[in-house]
DNA sequence: GCTATTCAGTTGTAGCTACAACCATGTGTG
DNA sequence: CACACATGGTTGTAGCTACAACTGAATAGC
């Protein structure tokens, strides 16, 4: 159950890990920031948005929506209601399930969304897509359906399941 | 200074970006709860212990660890504040630089880091480098690497600069 | 049909990070 | 050498997330 001599990482994987590293401690913070400057939004909100704003009806249940964002449930709980307060989404329980509850996108959010997606896709651009090449895009594609299928094995969190449904 | 039409993401670049962004959002919470369980650790913490644990008298300057962590110097400092308060680290004034602080690593945090890390190993395995093909870890180091240059051209966190000094 | 269990979601709280403000030391300029 | 400015670091605080505890509704067992 523990490995009886560690198997340590040697210099390319060392080299990989140390800048997954990076990008992991630096690139939420480059979205945050461009976010949080244009929109006052954090890309954990605007993530929730992007979601409900392609749902039909732009209405999810919360359980749904917290899969598909890669999230807890309290999380995503306390996130809709701090944009719920602003008037981005708005909170009704299921007709179906008592236990339930839907959000939906606002008239508001839907415009504003609208408003802010194109700086955020830019962002994205210009420090992932665009400094790649389509090869690489391919690439990470396999690299990060392979890293998810192990930190996820189940798929409880879809975003980023194999096989897109 | 923003587009005059958005150029939205083909399905190609959408699917690599949205795995990245589970990835992202995931793999820090993966890492985070095996150290957490087994040593009481933020990945953070962990990543602070390891830069001190190989520089020479396991001892850098606040300014320099905070490079190499990828990291603001009030985070930093706020760790590091709470590291020593557990024994772990120790901080004392640099007799050059009267302005500057050196932390080091205490014996205990040192026989801390070496009993922490081969499970830290494991899970990094595990998760990513077990993962994926040889080919696949260059071309990670090679497509993280753009990401950095992008999102730190002047190598100001150097973690991952691609010309290692 | 009553009880136990699971499911869906909310709430409370501790802890970490970001941001801004601050202090002290060092460096350059006239 | 007096001033401005830059450098190195700490501290205060607001805000977000993780974790645990909780409520109420559906479901399964007997």
């Amino acid at each position: 159950m523990f490995p009886v001599s560690t198997r340590w990482l040697d210099d390319a994987e060392m080299t990989a890990w140390v800048r997954l590293a990076a990008v992991l401690e630096l690139l939420p913070g480059v979205l945050d920031s461009q976010l949080r400057r244009d929109a006052e939004l954090t890309h954990y909100e605007y993530y929730v948005m992007a979601m409900l704003s392609e749902a039909p009806k732009r209405t999810l249940r919360m359980t749904a929506l917290a899969r598909r964002t890669n999230a807890t449930l309290p999380r995503l709980s306390h996130v809709v209601k701090r944009l719920e307060d602003r008037g981005i989404v708005e909170r009704f329980p299921c007709p179906e399930d008592a236990r339930a509850t839907n959000a939906r996108l606002t008239a508001a959010g839907w415009k504003k969304i609208r408003a802010t997606a194109p700086g955020h896709v830019e962002t994205v651009r210009q420090h992932v897509i665009d400094v790649l090449t389509p090869e690489q895009i391919t690439q990470l594609a396999e690299i990060t359906g392979a890293i998810l299928e192990s930190v996820d094995p189940e798929g409880n969190l879809s975003a980023g399941s194999s096989v897109t449904l």
